[in-house]
Order: C-alpha cells, then structure tokens, then sequence
DNA sequence: AACGTTATGTAATAATATAACATTTATAAG
DNA sequence: CTTATAAATGTTATATTATTACATAACGTT
C-alpha cells in the first residue's frame, strides 16, 4: 500500500506533462511547455521536480539531466532505480526486475558496506536501432 | 595488457590534479586549480576531461557532476563503473567487484536486451559518518 | 484564530557545458 | 623532407542547467 501524495497545483501540472511526454524531459523543456500554464520561472519547475523526485513519481536521468514518470507503479520511493538508455535514439525506459534490485539492495561491498540508495543506468543500443 | 595512452600537455595536467586530489572535482574547481598553468577556459578543460573519461583515466560521477581518477588499474575502459558515494560527507569510492562488474555486464532485461555498458551510483553513508 | 508547514511568485545570479572558428602540433605516408 | 591527416590547443562568446534570496500565499492542525 503506498501513501497518497496529494500533488499541488504546480506538481500536478509538470507531473501531467512529463507523465503524457512517456519519455525524459529536461527542465527547460519543461519549463517552455507549461509557461501558458502560468510557470513562468526556472525555479517553480525545480521545486516541482525536486519534489516529484522525492515521493517517487519521476526520476532523474543523471546522465542526461532529464526527467521521466516512474514507469513502475511499484516504485514510489525513488530509492533503487535501474534505466536502460539507447545511446543513438535516446530512448529511456525504467527496467523493473526483481532479481536485479534484489541483487543491488542486497550489495555489500568488500568492506561490507551496505548502501540505502541506488542508480543504475545501462547504455547500449535499443532493438529498433540495433536493426537499422 | 593495456594500451598507453600518452597524454598531452592539457590532458597530463588536468589528470594529475585529479590523481593527486583523490577526490573527485567539479570542472570549473579544476579549472581555477590549472589557471596557473596556463589553462584559462573552461574549454580547455573539458576537451581534457572528455579525452580522460574516453580512455578510462578517469570517471565521472554523474550525480556530482564531477570527475575522480581511475582507482581501479585493470579498468581502462570506461564502460563499466559502479561507486559509492556517502551522502554526508561526498566521499566518493569505486567499486571493483568482478561479481558485480559480471552480473551486471551479463544482466539482460526481460526483453533479452543487452548493454554495452553501466554505470551504478550507490548512496549511504560511509563508515566515518555513520559512526558520527 | 493562531501556528507551523508547505507551496508559490519573482528577480537575479551561479554553475555547468558547448558552439564556432582559427591555429598549432603530432603522426604517418610518400 | 614534404605533404597530408588527425589530434590537440587557444580564444571568445554563448547555451544550458540549477540555485540563492526574499516576499507572499495556501494548507493543515489544534
Ligand atoms: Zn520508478
Ligand atoms: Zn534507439
Ligand atoms: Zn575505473
Ligand atoms: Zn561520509
């Protein structure tokens, strides 16, 4: 059971339409899109997004500065997140698998250091453009 | 057996600053710390940086923004990093685990795809500031 | 109502990174 | 040694990403 986050005004807006785009965003990008929203500067979308980033409902690409919709209805902390991220198309998408995050939660390193967060990204090329 | 790369003047400077800090470093840090050298533009810089990242000398740290040395000798290609970062103090290690390093460069997604590369960020806190 | 917390608005600025163009240096053939 | 090619450098300007600082408004709880 996940809590209910009760998104403001603003947080809705960007939420809706990174959330419709199905893939990242940059903060500009965004930015120019909800300005006939009455968004008007930079930092009303970083507050949102820092905040959407922090319950979970997007995550940041760190490779790209960008922003997606959690693609896993499961993932709500944003906590443990694995991408797989096309280097020629640029396509994004959040790879949900429970041997993996069992692996990487469980990690302990030779120190026997053991970690509360993860990011994952994996780069390659996805199969449209591995055909072409 | 790895191949030599010889490193040009910007790209030796650049990389001994780096090596010697042990840590990592935020472009326009080295920037300000080779000045003296006669590197004057953030240019400069970053052509050095994307050379040394290139052939694995050093890595960057995607959720810093910031660049560290090599700490692993075996690994002079960049294709495959995986760090810990103490989220109190910003101490940043690299990770050489061959289990890991294995699992992840033979990990295939449910749709059979396979990657070319990674890179993980853990977070936590290390040891020092855990006991704080 | 009073209080603390969260969210918003606005302007300015800081920090990170690249584009464009000219020149120089290194490497390798011929 | 000359020519060709690629790699590296120098320089200026600019683009992109993100935060500081401060004021105001809305929300949730008691
Ligand atoms: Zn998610
Ligand atoms: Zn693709
Ligand atoms: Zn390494
Ligand atoms: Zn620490």
């Amino acid at each position: 059971m996940q809590k209910e986050h009760n998104l403001s005004k603003n947080q809705k807006i960007i939420f809706d339409l990174i959330d419709k785009s199905g893939e990242p965003m940059k903060a500009y990008s965004i930015l120019f899109n909800v300005q006939k929203k009455g968004i008007k500067a930079p930092l009303q979308v970083y507050r949102a997004l820092d905040k959407l980033v922090e319950i979970g409902k997007i995550h940041k690409i760190e490779s790209r500065n960008a922003f997606i919709a959690c693609q896993n209805s499961s993932c709500q902390v944003s906590k443990a997140t694995a991408f797989s991220i096309c280097e020629s198309c640029e396509n994004v998408s959040e790879i949900s698998n429970s041997k993996l995050s069992k692996y990487l939660s469980n990690f302990s390193d030779d120190s026997g250091m053991k970690y509360s967060k993860y990011n994952l990204e994996f780069f390659g090329l996805c199969k449209k453009c591995k055909s072409k």
